[in-house]
DNA sequence: GTCTATAGTGGGATAGAC
DNA sequence: GTCTATCCCACTATAGAC
């Protein structure tokens, strides 16, 4: 659509932010310029700098959303006092979750050495805060004599390694929908922690 | 260490496969520049074009080197009938494999939005020629009775994203040493087909 | 808020001397 | 086989008109 000059749009925003995370997703950070993610918005490249300081923090700010919103949605999530239950539901929920935001998901995991320093530490932070909540049930369920896991760090790394690997295979036009998938890999998951 | 016009130099070609690989893992193959890499190995960028036909067939040559070589050294290993033994030896020879390589599987993992088509599917090729071989595993031990997987096409996909992860957290001056690693994962993927 | 235009830098790849 | 020099192009970011 034609764009003319000195229109108005509080929504351009939102819209630079999903070009960019698909721009970004499909040919990689560094290979995206800000002139391809202004076309895509049908602007000007210059226009794209009323929203952002420059490209590094379109980047930083596309991640941080990301893992704030994962972290935001998890901790809504209602969770019994039952190891298992609560496995269970981080299974499901990280399934569900990453299947619904492949792009944000890809470049949360692929674009982590095209931060700057600080922007790395923060996004780092976040990443952390996620895999600890795993941990934690891990450790309680060993505490409790429901889980056997000789190593729990080891173990969330690998856990997580598997499920975000969906990631890279899922197709909504393959053989099994998005909940058989993620009750496979409840089943995998419940073997892997010796339940 | 200068160097002349004229002299000769029958190692150029690994030094910049050498200097091309650690470039393209630490910074990304979009974010490198084949000035960067003559200057890595001590050249002017057009003598590059010596031994290269451009920057894709460089990318495109690592990754199918790796590949190449990480199904040899497979295929070079003894295998038994023993399901349960053949999975302990691929669990640990891909943890080894991979910890002795991080760059390459890093570029192998990272890279592939960044292959031409044509590339691109020629090294899925032997990726999933890979791929197979534990798919191959599980099945076996399906059919023998001595395992227990539901579905071994996600099996395999869930083992191996799991395995391969170990590159992204592994440290040599960790806590664990490489052997500890892969008996710790090899207790997990044994738990997780049901053994 | 968007436009056009441009400054300033760096990219991939090639030509021809040595 | 490597050098220097260069072509041509694309990039990020900014300036100033509207």
């Amino acid at each position: 659509m034609a764009r003319t000059a000195g229109s108005h749009s509080d929504i351009t925003g939102p819209r630079i932010r999903e070009a960019a995370l698909r721009l970004f997703a499909e040919h990689g950070y560094a290979a995206v310029s800000m002139r391809q993610i202004a076309a895509e918005v049908g602007v000007q490249a210059g226009a794209l700098y009323n929203y952002t300081a420059d490209k590094q923090s379109l980047l930083a700010g596309l991640m941080r959303g990301h893992l704030e919103e994962l972290l935001a949605e998890r901790a809504a999530e209602e969770t019994g006092p039952d190891p298992l239950a609560r496995l269970d539901a981080f299974t499901r929920f990280h399934i569900r979750y990453h299947l619904e935001r492949p792009e944000a998901v890809f470049i949360a995991y692929m674009e982590l050495r095209n931060l700057s320093p600080d922007n790395f530490r923060e996004i780092e932070v976040l990443r952390h805060a996620y895999e600890t909540e795993l941990e934690t049930v891990l450790q309680d369920g060993v505490a409790q004599g429901v889980f056997d896991v000789p190593d729990p760090k080891v173990a969330t790394l690998a856990v997580i390694a598997m499920l975000t690997g969906v990631t890279t295979w899922y197709r909504d036009t393959g053989r099994l929908s998005r909940d058989e998938v993620a009750e496979t890999y409840c089943g995998m998951v419940r073997r892997l922690v010796g339940c």
